[in-house]
DNA sequence: ATGGCCATGTAAGATGTTACATGATTTA
DNA sequence: TAAATCATGTAACATCTTACATGGCCAT
């Protein structure tokens, strides 16, 4: 079957190239690796074959270079490929790009009603406290981006930021949803 | 290789035949299609296989009834199964469900350089549309959900709500920075 | 009775993870 | 020079998607 669209790994692997190239594919991998999101595994069990997968389907081109002892080959868009690349990002935007973003936070939370009271309680308090933690670096990260004057890169960072402030106080909202509510019963269950 | 974690799906059915118990395999898949995240999609290919597993693991059993000339199966969690599914949700909570969540449309918006100024304009103007569409069904779905008094249901739709308004927000402040910015030159690359 | 959806699957294939292998290079 | 880390992979496996198959049920 042959595929025409990308993935979302594929499509980021080639924005990636487009803006390091001449690269490395190890180069892309640590984008990935360095990524403030646990997303983004970068295992080099999906970077390698996924990169030989772009290259075989003419998105990309590897050159051979030979630095001192060491074979490394550099990797380049080739005009298909930035044409794949514009492609992924034009509109009209696929509903999952568009919909509510998955989150496992929430979707934990939503199972809530299993537990006791006392776990319920030890749940969200472990979330308080490393949310607020995490949130921390994230805000450090755009100091950083905003100090070397990288729009884009800030732009990211400041997306991320909404989403974990927002998700920060929603938190709020369900620890103060639960407490007002009568804490006598335990699992109840959704009707 | 002996698995002993849950994976986000697994532990999510376990959730809803938690809550729904007990049931059929198929209305588990209907909780999944009808969910309002596109995340989450629900196919026969990734369900019955699942529960298929999780049955022999022993965290679900499946008893046969018959209705009508019908032949169908409930399912309700075992012991091991209840047990496995508060684990799922004790703390600690592992770093991807506290970090930054995965989102889509962020990851393509850090590519927007890769665009011509006015691919970028189109973009923008089909997120902001569609945003707004989207978080109007949003919107209804939390107002059903107050009036039907589900309050765990509630609380993850207010998340999803939340989650798209700081969405909505962000991607103002990326139209603003981006038209602020003078629009002369086309690609800049991130330095 | 028939066309369409309900309900339950299965088969093939794509993708990603974990774990390992290998050699080069840097650092203590 | 020994250990760590860089850099590039590969192999086995798990999971999910797409597409198909099958039979029951329902409205016209």
């Amino acid at each position: 079957v042959r595929r025409t669209t990308l993935t979302e790994l594929e499509g980021c692997v080639l924005g990636v190239l487009h803006v390091l190239e001449p690269c490395t594919a190890y180069s892309v991998r640590r984008e990935f690796l360095d990524s403030p999101s646990p997303y983004w595994s970068g295992s080099a069990g999906a970077i390698y074959p996924l990169i030989e997968r772009l290259r075989r389907r003419g998105l990309m081109r590897a050159s051979t270079q030979t630095t001192g002892r060491r074979k490394s080959r550099l990797l380049g868009l080739t005009p298909a490929g930035r044409a794949a690349l514009r492609a992924w990002l034009r509109p009209p935007l696929p509903d999952v790009v568009i919909g509510v973003p998955s989150d496992p936070l929430r979707t934990r939370l939503g199972f809530l009603s299993v537990l006791p009271a006392r776990e319920r309680r030890a749940l969200l308090a472990d979330a308080v406290r490393r949310m607020a933690t995490h949130l921390r670096t994230i805000d450090a990260d755009v100091v950083r981006l905003r100090r070397e004057r990288d729009l884009f890169g800030l732009l990211v960072a400041r997306g991320a930021q909404a989403a974990l402030r927002a998700r920060q106080a929603w938190l709020k909202e369900v620890v103060r949803a639960l407490a007002s509510r009568g804490e006598r019963r335990g699992g109840s269950k959704r009707s």
